[in-house]
DNA sequence: TGTACATCAGTGAACGCGCGTTCACTGATGTAC
DNA sequence: TGTACATCAGTGAACGCGCGTTCACTGATGTAC
């Protein structure tokens, strides 16, 4: 079996049966459709004619797919949470960041949002909004993610004395932040920087105070 | 006219028209289902059909009190901040808040929320995920709240010499974490009172964190 | 390479269902005298 | 107090509509020889 994945991945270019290659760009037109549709009102909302209309197939044609609009919603969970662990792998490696934490992670996370305002605006919407398993999938997804992020913390030089409890916690006021400025980043029209700057600097502010209480926790 | 509620608060019992106050409690009957069953599966998903059979009357009857189900939630709005309202009132007056803010207010909250774990739930679910005219009336609600919220702080003697802006991004960080901790009780189940307690020792433990972020700010 | 058969992604007709909304109505409550 | 009329919250039938799902199908792609 190939996917069409294995076009770019797969090292050595493996013939990918005409196929299957159409059955996928077919399956990524249905989940665009639905992350494109789901913005107006929610996932809860759409309907299945609804999406296979704006995907350009026949309503029949869903269940070659999928089961479920629900299913459809796990696969756009998984979707979007690789584009936020490419983010902060990306982030890791900046050195930039590393030196500065504060001020480039708050640049770092708007520029992400910025370019994937779509799945942050689903992960945000659907987080408490959406079908419970969908919403079930996205709070694993963020506490996997609180994990991670407190493991490049621990490996930070002033943290090394920390506890993990603290650092876990740290952790999750910044990932907190995080998606509480990502849901005003989403909620900011396309041609303002301004709105946007002043977004960056409250995020600043805001986690370097975290930082200082810490520190005075510490202490 | 006379509507239900001046039954409770007009002073010298006035007499209320049977009719109205009949309308008073099917207003309230559909009200009350509407929050019930948006629980499942948020406000947008909801049908009249659906909130009035719930309520115990015919689906035409509906618009003898509300136009949408837009109203309904618009309305469902108002009577969760008028709760909300209530809660910071109380607390203001408690004079263990006022000389314990961290630890006191960690109580006041999770206390709230278990009384109110509908309006709370509501909130939490409709902020981001339910119809853009609730969506939009939340915030303003949760701005608003920030707002008083920072006015009973700038009176806290320890703060008197701080600026507005900085007395409202504690308020809004304090806000922040109680939303947070609101969606976690919610979705805690009814007899664990240990997960409440765990609960509350994270909020107060973020709160004093923030606090100490700040002294430090200041210094 | 050419042919005959198998696979299967997408089609299109059909279904029963719950929906929001309209309308003319009923009968208890309210008002005027 | 009693009577005759007005009001209006709630009723019930009816409508057209979009929905999810079923089914037998088609015809391009894939496979065996």
């Amino acid at each position: 079996m190939f996917t069409e994945r294995d076009v770019y991945t797969g090292g050595v270019s493996e013939p990918v049966p005409l196929r299957q290659a159409q059955k996928e760009r077919t399956r990524e037109a249905i989940l665009a459709a639905a992350l494109q549709l789901s913005h107006d009102a929610g996932l809860s909302q759409l309907s299945l004619r609804q999406v296979t209309r704006a995907a350009g197939v026949v309503p029949t044609a869903f269940y070659r797919h999928f089961d479920s609009m629900e299913e459809v919603g796990l696969a756009l969970v998984e979707q979007s949470f690789m584009t936020l662990r490419r983010m902060i792998r990306d982030a890791q490696r900046d050195p930039e960041v590393v030196d500065n934490l504060i001020d480039a992670s708050a640049d770092v996370l708007v520029a992400a949002v910025k370019q994937n305002r779509e799945h942050f605006a689903f992960v945000a919407r659907e987080r408490l909004g959406g079908p419970a398993p969908v919403r079930d999938a996205i709070q694993h997804e963020l506490e996997l993610f609180i994990s991670e992020l407190a493991v490049f913390l621990a490996r930070v030089p002033e943290l090394q004395s920390w506890s993990s409890d603290d650092v876990t916690m740290v952790a999750g006021l910044f990932v907190r932040n995080m998606v509480y400025r990502a849901e005003q980043v989403v909620a900011t029209p396309d041609g303002r920087p301004d709105l946007e700057e002043e977004i960056k600097r409250k995020a600043r502010r805001e986690m370097r105070m975290i930082v200082l209480g810490f520190e005075k926790w510490r202490s």
